[in-house]
DNA sequence: CTGAAAGCGCTTACAG
DNA sequence: CTGAAAGCGCTTACAG
């Protein structure tokens, strides 16, 4: 070992408390003593000095101190796997990654795990993240990380209307948290943000500046949140007075080429809108650029609003207004529910509708019909 | 269990033959039965069993039929934690993921982890993911993580230059594998993009279109990548016969706003650069930002290559033109690395270089000089 | 070919 | 206060 490194460690264990040299002696061997080598060399029997190092009430205080300084010096470390087969819980739990996660979750997932790490780290506990191949494959994945003990419970993301997989946690009593819901969400933990109020605040923020013809681009309503994003579009467009017209609601691809396509629909039509709010920013670039390519320019010709609040829609062009989410927390929250749950908790107490806020930069802006009309018009011309 | 969900079930069922019913009779417990339940019902020892599901030569064929029909039939699933214990082996292993992630790696964990996971499935190996609050504690976790059993093998991203974390793991003799490189990087085992060779082609591409004032916006060169990219950009500045100005080269904190700071401070030299390359996608957004402030025109009057690729980019005002990383087969990659290590590899057999490739969008353009110097010479009159 | 037993490294009643 | 023993659910020599 370098002095280099030394020097980190001895800054670091100064920091922690763990004693001056927890792997001296032992450093060129990567197995940790065991219990068992550390009660010979402490002359106790197994089961004492487990009980020392757990803070048991039953074992003196100088024995427990010097258990607790052989270890230190030992380096021991308890073996989880050993421990936690011997206490019959495993001390884990799994993050389901979404399917095609890098393309559609990417955003949000780093920040999602970090959260959970956090609320684990309480407690030592560890984070399992599976994936699957296919759709087909995740109920067996499921299956197969529940029935093999691995985790204690799992956490899922993007769930569909009718979700199989929480179908399945459920018929296995088996405790997990959904980090969005579905359509019928009474009976299970979750946390989400409210799809459906944002998307009445984004229509209405854009009636009051004088659009009537607002489109909707979404994604796939198979997925809970498209449908409640929609929801919400529906009833302010109702509310506001304004009659739904079919042909104003595009659904694509849920990402920036399908709001590119969805929006090329939308402004080759002969009436096309004023404004269009799109079920995530992704899709809102995708957006952006068809304006563009139509040249028109969003925010004045055409008023567009995502939803997601990525940092990234500053460097849009031009900067994106959105529904930005407080999704710093989901990934705490989701992880202190799931504990909570594992511990006896009554997952339907653990429920939490977070609000999205509109967060105004630059593609929102008052009516202009001009030039959307005049492209309608040259178009015709040509015709 | 509704209807709707057993559908789903035996579609699954059947395209992945496990049989008809894996938890019928079972569905309201979440404890899968163990060997000692399942051998009691086919009336052989635990032994026996273990051995006919685990494909032992020494099993008649006919027993180990009836063994594989019960375990279908009663949901049987090894308890993986014992499993464990009693091979010795964890077979999970464990990504660190750099700290303040959210913010720096985003991009790319979820198609890493994405990656790892495929790797690791093929043998059905778990990945543990760990993070660390502060660089303090991530040694200590490290550590912990090692001696307590949990992992046979880590990887890590993102390396220092000379990084303890690595000399920790060696000095443990821990398998291991890094994404990126450190100073010395011959005996280990890592996969990297080759940033030095990247920048050499980003600036060759830039001295081609006329530029000689480049300018480079950097990271903290604690990185070992930051320092490789400045290693590539003063080595083909060098290669050109131009002089290398000091002033030219601006460090700044990771972030978009690291870049639009260092780019501004550029702008207002008495000599502004004509063109900049920048070590991230994401600082050069902010550069752009910076750009489009001093009223020019990235890709016209001054042009900026950033490096990573990211899909964003597209979107970018104007789309930016940088230097694409071949990312999407390195959590693969490293996956099979670290496997192949842990079963005795050595792990200086397992070093890969990826070259990025050059892609034109639309920051990059032939030499301009004009409004550059404008925007000097007013400033100069308003003093 | 199958069974009985030991062992993986812990935890935790139960004695004393 | 400490020790000896059983047990967690598997795997794997070793007998027969």
């Amino acid at each position: 070992m370098g002095p280099e490194l030394r020097q980190y460690e001895n800054f670091l264990l100064s920091e922690t408390g763990f004693g001056k040299s927890f792997h001296q002696g032992d450093s060129m061997s990567r197995r940790s003593v065991s219990l068992k080598v550390l009660a010979a060399h402490l002359n106790l029997a197994v089961g004492t000095v487990s009980r020392a190092l757990n803070n048991y009430a039953d074992i003196s205080p100088a024995t427990r101190a010097r258990v607790r300084q052989a270890a230190d010096e030992l380096g021991y470390r308890p073996n989880q796997t050993a421990r936690r087969l011997s206490m019959g819980t495993p001390e884990t739990i799994g993050y389901i990654m979404p399917l095609h996660s890098a393309s559609i979750a990417q955003p949000f997932i780093a920040q999602l795990l970090q959260g959970l790490g956090e609320a684990l780290g309480k407690r030592q506990w560890d984070l399992l993240v599976a994936h699957a191949a296919s759709p087909k494959d995740e109920l067996a994945q499921i299956d197969k990380i529940v029935r093999s003990g691995r985790v204690g419970g799992l956490v899922i993301s993007r769930p569909l209307k009718n979700d199989p997989r929480i179908r399945l946690m459920q018929d296995l009593k088996f405790p997990f948290v959904v980090h969005g819901r579905t359509a019928s969400s009474d009976n299970y933990a979750w946390y989400d943000v409210d799809g459906e109020a944002a998307f009445v605040v984004a229509v209405d923020h854009l009636v009051s500046l004088g659009h009537s013809r607002i489109a909707f681009v979404g994604a796939p309503l198979q997925y809970q949140f498209a449908q409640d994003r929609l929801n919400g579009y529906r009833k302010a467009v109702a509310t506001n007075g304004l009659t739904i017209d079919a042909d104003l609601i595009q659904i694509a691809e849920f990402t920036d080429d399908g709001g590119e396509i969805a929006t090329n629909i939308l402004l080759d039509m002969a009436m096309p809108p004023t404004a269009i709010v799109c079920v995530s920013d992704t899709m809102a670039f995708g957006a952006l650029a068809a304006i563009r390519a139509h040249g028109l320019t969003p925010g004045e010709d055409v008023s567009v609003i995502g939803y997601d609040g990525l940092k990234f829609g500053e460097h849009a062009n031009p900067p994106l207004t959105t529904m930005a989410q407080p999704q710093a927390h989901a990934g705490r929250r989701l992880g202190d529910m799931l504990l909570a749950i594992i511990d006896g908790d009554d997952p339907s107490d653990h429920q939490e509708l977070q609000r999205a806020h509109l967060l105004r930069r630059k593609t929102d802006g008052p009516l202009h019909l001009a030039k959307v009309q005049d492209d309608v018009s040259s178009r015709e011309e040509l015709q």
